[in-house]
DNA sequence: GTTAGCACTCAACATGCCCAAGTGCTAACA
DNA sequence: TGTTAGCACTTGGGCATGTTGAGTGCTAAC
């Protein structure tokens, strides 16, 4: 059999399984496809593809459904993006307009991604490995409490309340502001560890302890900005998707809750920097996502955006989506 | 029929269903609990209580199961509050220890009383009615992008960056921000509205236009923090808790979602000052919530906690949780 | 390499049957 | 008057059985 066809059987028995949710015999393929061949023939080909791993049958005499690694070749050998249409693309650009505050964008990202793809979208706020200390500020709250913020240039604030151990004055906090404002303002946070103990240590001894606990708080804070956080939306999709093929939905839920289990998901995908990279099955590095994929690309400086839907999805059209939301976050927080 | 007895009766039903989810019919019931009479009699007895809407028959000759009168009326005159146990008791207590930084709280929160309940959890952030400007801060971000930072004495840092039409100096930055800072601090948020106009016009002129922005923005900022955003956790009991019931789990998911909803939903429940407050089942003002129940009370100065979960659920036991955990998180915001 | 034909398999559906659980009612009882 | 025993009746669920149709794999011919 001719290999250029194999592909193309694998293809449609792929998009009708996608769009059918049923199990697609080789009558119904070449009915829906014009394949230029018979079924018989179809059946031979099928029988090719199952022997080498990329359809299976669930029972004796029904159709095919793909494996994970049938949709993986179908990913990266057979898909085209498929283009969006219009009204998509409109709504992408809508994202453009409104306010810059980086929270409101992000919520809006997800929201229309897993509008656009009805599947569960997540985002990871940007890198800031590169962002500068812009402002720092203490806050007395009670007499030995104290916030601490840090506002780096990206407009990202980080906030904490520390305890100092003993009381405060405000006088000294002021001092201190001033302080470590001189010190570190323009500094890179990745470097605030490195910088911070020589400004403790060029502070007055009776302001020492203070100090010190203060750049625990300032550190703690850089940490915290890098320590990459995630948004999501559209877990209500999962639900609809999988009304009639019961995607045991509780674990996908549980992998979603525990935000340190999607980062490591995030992180773990390479970055193709071609376009989006995508995660199948049992690829997942998480049992819970054995039956669930992934399809994500980094944005900005290196975060990630994506969906996350069953292993049964339609790619194209995901992996355009993503692409394109992607696209436009970079540009958005480039400007 | 004596009329404690019904009451007893109707009591047995809703535990028994909630415990073996299953419609319970007269013989299991009088085996179960010795009511002291035979099940013929029963058998009178629930016929009355479902000519009063309190129980239902699925079909012909199965069981009863309670209705969400029959819930009502359970919650509301029949149950006692069952006393937690020690290791839910000691769950609890720690909450109390770790940093005091309340979105730490609130997150850590959520996640035990979703434990304690096995079911969603959701904490609306505490109203800021009373809380008192304590620090703003202007940020240039770009040049004509400002950073609008308004710090709560409660410790709650609210930013936004807002658009200047024109080029922003440095210098005009920190004169208005000290002009601001002296006239507005120690002002209730809530009277910002009022406040502000005053502070803008006595700003110098060529000032005038940067100063109303700026006001717009803190203005924005007092009524983003009393917009209260919520919390959630534990979406994954949704799926757990009905493995072999289907309530759709879609529409609560989009419940869910929807922040506003569930702000709305929360609020619209009376504060009961006694404890805590229940909604059940077709109570709920939001359909898709019509087969599942709201256990909440307030917190603090007014913020509401509570769980949600399906209407078969041991209220009992929940209604102690989130009273218990309200109850400490009462104290600790408090203190 | 492709196709037609055919025997075979098996899930899904349907049918009929029985059983257990549960009800409602009536008549007797305390 | 409230309670109870007894009984006829209803009905969903389980089970065994039969039927259907989609789909396969194989073989022989083209």
């Amino acid at each position: 059999m001719s290999e250029p066809r194999k592909l193309e059987v694998l293809r449609a028995i792929v998009e009708d399984y996608v769009h059918s949710r049923e199990p697609v015999g080789s009558k119904a393929l070449v009915e829906r496809h014009h394949l230029g061949v018979s079924s018989a023939t179809i059946r031979n080909d099928m029988a090719v593809l199952e022997e080498e791993g990329l359809i299976a049958a669930p029972h004796t005499s029904a159709g095919r459904i793909p494996t994970d690694k049938g949709y993986r070749l179908f990913v990266d050998r057979i898909s085209q993006v498929k283009p969006l249409s219009a009204a998509e693309r409109r709504a992408i650009h809508s994202l453009l307009e409104g306010p810059d505050d980086i929270d409101d964008i992000l919520e809006r990202t997800v929201r229309l991604l897993s509008q656009l793809t009805n599947q569960v979208a997540v985002v990871q706020y940007p890198h800031s490995n590169r962002a500068l200390v812009r402002h720092v500020e203490f806050v007395l709250l009670a007499p030995k409490q104290v916030l601490v913020v840090l506002i780096a240039d990206t407009g990202s604030v980080g906030q904490k309340v520390i305890d100092a151990g003993s009381d405060v004055g405000n006088e000294a906090l002021m001092l201190l502001r001033s302080r470590f404002l001189g010190s570190i303002a323009g500094t890179q946070l990745a470097l605030l560890p490195q910088v911070l103990p020589s400004v403790v240590a060029l502070c007055p001894p009776e302001l020492r302890s203070l100090a010190q606990t203060l750049a625990q708080g300032l550190q703690a804070l850089s940490d915290t900005s890098r320590e990459e956080r995630i948004l999501m939306a559209g877990t209500a999709n999962l639900a609809r998707s999988n009304v009639d093929f019961p995607l045991s939905i509780g674990p996908v839920l549980e992998a979603l809750e525990e935000q340190v289990v999607m980062l490591r998901l995030l992180s773990d995908m390479g970055d193709d920097p071609r376009g989006v990279t995508v995660s199948i099955g049992r690829e997942n590095p998480y049992d819970g996502l054995a039956e669930a994929s992934v399809v994500a690309t980094g944005y900005g400086s290196g975060a990630k955006v994506g969906i996350l839907g069953p292993t049964r999805m339609d790619y194209p059209t995901t992996m355009a989506a993503v692409r394109a939301v992607a696209r436009y976050l970079s540009r958005i927080l480039g400007g």
